[in-house]
DNA sequence: TTGTAAGCGTTATCAA
DNA sequence: TTGATAACGCTTACAA
């Protein structure tokens, strides 16, 4: 009741393991009538060629990991759909990992991968010192991230985006100004936003003020206390540029509780473009960046490095105004 | 520059592989002495056991294979963290596929992931016909759905949700009711809260209609064109039984565009209870189901399978009526 | 064009 | 207690 070997169907298409091998792989010439004589034995067996032996004798396991903070967080929600979607296409799998911005478990992860033997990494979530990662000595490319000189990162334009935020806020009117984004100790890219607000706002001689979640970030309800604590200090902000959709849309939700009224007396914009903001009223203003393409671009350069291609180290992705109604 | 093997760390450690082996997994009686001796080996080596070569031999991979329609979708997102976070709190990997609710993909990925010996296979999707789920001959479980007598499937009590759901509209006076849900040739058993619908309303003698979405569910724009014809066909439905809160979301907006006052004009009820319900205001009243729970108990039931021990078959989950701002 | 046999990195069965 | 050695199911030189 055991599931077919090779040898089932060698033995069932009286040639040898070598052949039925060939056919498999379609290596050599191999005549109709063969093939068509092995390929029935497969049939009537139902044989399904184990890739864990495959894996270990090629020494290629078809298999990329992702690990991410969390699936369930729209924004890597999508990028994981986004891989696997392209992965699949190219013939290999996806092995997921949260990582809860858990530096254990994040370990524990790329320990795993690694055994797994994976062909390759996408880190989404990069908690580790800079050392953890340079010892994986596997294809990987990160998220937001710069590592090394020798990781290739992929990220959005993420100055710019900050710098068309910023700019947009203050165009329309406004004159005290509120950003919300990540820990600055969580060393990514995306804190570049908060750099070119900080930037436009001293240049423009706005008031401003900054706010940021606390190092494990996600976490839903700090938002709402992060917002309650904001117009508790300052009641009267009139422009959020918040660093993610969602953060946006609970700044959304606490203007609304607040009996602020969006976008008349203050204005946000969030970060992401994630699908999942159509399902807002009004739909939320946001820095579109082009998450199917990011996600696409990783599969590609892990698959490049794989097959021994070097690939270029920086892919910073242009990012899109989308004026929504929340400005 | 490979990866070191078992050899190297025997070599190393001046034993045998089998002892190496034997230490690795902890097996027999082992001296204080040699297990040091063989940890030093393995540490210098940075050493990681190939579980590949683990797998084949001991014909167990300890991956557990997922399959969803999206993992885009907030429920499926946050069913799939709560799996993979299970999983791995038990030594276990997740390979997770999307199938787009397409019959083929789901198909290849059935096969992809019996070729990949995975110990167990999760299906919160299932397009194709219940032969296809029979001839898997792995631990299966399912989600929404009851395939065969001997597949173990998990899922809320659609009947009692679908009753509190409508029940609450009737007795906050809704007297014109529209149900939007997924398409009844989707042979899910959540089609029950359309079943709980239907009895109530006939029996309460009240006014109603039912949308579905189309057989390729989770369009969103797709939902959105569903609203606007409700609203075109019967402008004065005032209570709105949504089947997932996402649905549920896109009524609301829907409703906010059209100039109609939520819960004053007309209320709305969603399904599922995601987290991300938390960023709308008013916050979405809804039929939670233990999202949680349930995706540990899929995990936990391919666990009792894989170690030969027989499962009950029905899992139905409490649902618990949150009341939100719509109602 | 087809087959034999070694090897991939483990675990497991026997002996010693 | 420890160690040869044969699996596990496949790929791949190398021969024929």
């Amino acid at each position: 009741m055991d599931m077919p070997t090779i040898k089932d169907v060698a033995l069932k298409a009286g040639v040898s393991v070598t052949t039925v091998s060939r056919v498999l792989n379609n290596r050599g010439y191999l005549s109709e009538e063969l093939k068509a004589k092995v390929y029935g034995a497969m049939k009537e067996l139902n044989y399904r060629p184990n890739e864990l032996a495959r894996s270990l004798s090629r020494s290629k396991s078809n298999i990329i990991g992702l690990i991410v903070p969390h699936v369930s967080h729209p924004f890597f929600g999508e990028l994981a759909g986004h891989i696997e979607d392209h992965a699949y296409r190219h013939g290999y799998k996806l092995l997921l990992c949260n990582s809860q911005l858990d530096k254990s478990k994040e370990l524990d992860h790329i320990d795993m991968l690694r055994s797994s033997r994976v062909d390759g990494i996408i880190m989404g979530s990069h908690t580790l010192e800079v050392e953890a990662y340079n010892q994986i000595h596997l294809p990987v490319v990160t998220f937001d991230r710069k590592l090394s000189d020798d990781i290739p990162y992929i990220c959005s334009d993420n100055y710019k985006g900050g710098l068309l935020a910023t700019t947009l806020l203050v165009d329309r009117g406004c004159r005290k100004l509120a950003h919300i984004g990540g820990h600055p100790h969580l060393n990514v890219l995306s804190l570049d936003r908060h750099k070119a607000f900080q930037d436009i706002v001293e240049q423009r001689g706005i008031w401003h003020t900054s706010l940021h979640t606390d190092i494990n970030g996600f976490n839903f309800h700090e938002y709402e206390r992060l917002l309650e604590l904001l117009f508790q200090e300052h009641p009267d902000v009139d422009g959020i540029f918040a660093s993610s959709d969602v953060i946006a849309a609970y700044a959304l939700k606490a203007c609304r509780e607040s009996g602020r009224r969006v976008p008349e007396d203050i204005k946000i914009i969030g970060y992401d473009g994630i699908s999942l903001r159509g399902l807002l009223t009004p739909s939320i203003t946001t820095i579109r960046q082009p998450i199917e393409a990011m996600g696409k671009l990783a599969v590609d350069l892990i698959l490049e490095q794989v097959e021994g291609h070097s690939v270029a180290m920086e892919h910073i992705f242009p990012v899109e105004l989308e004026v929504g109604g929340t400005t």
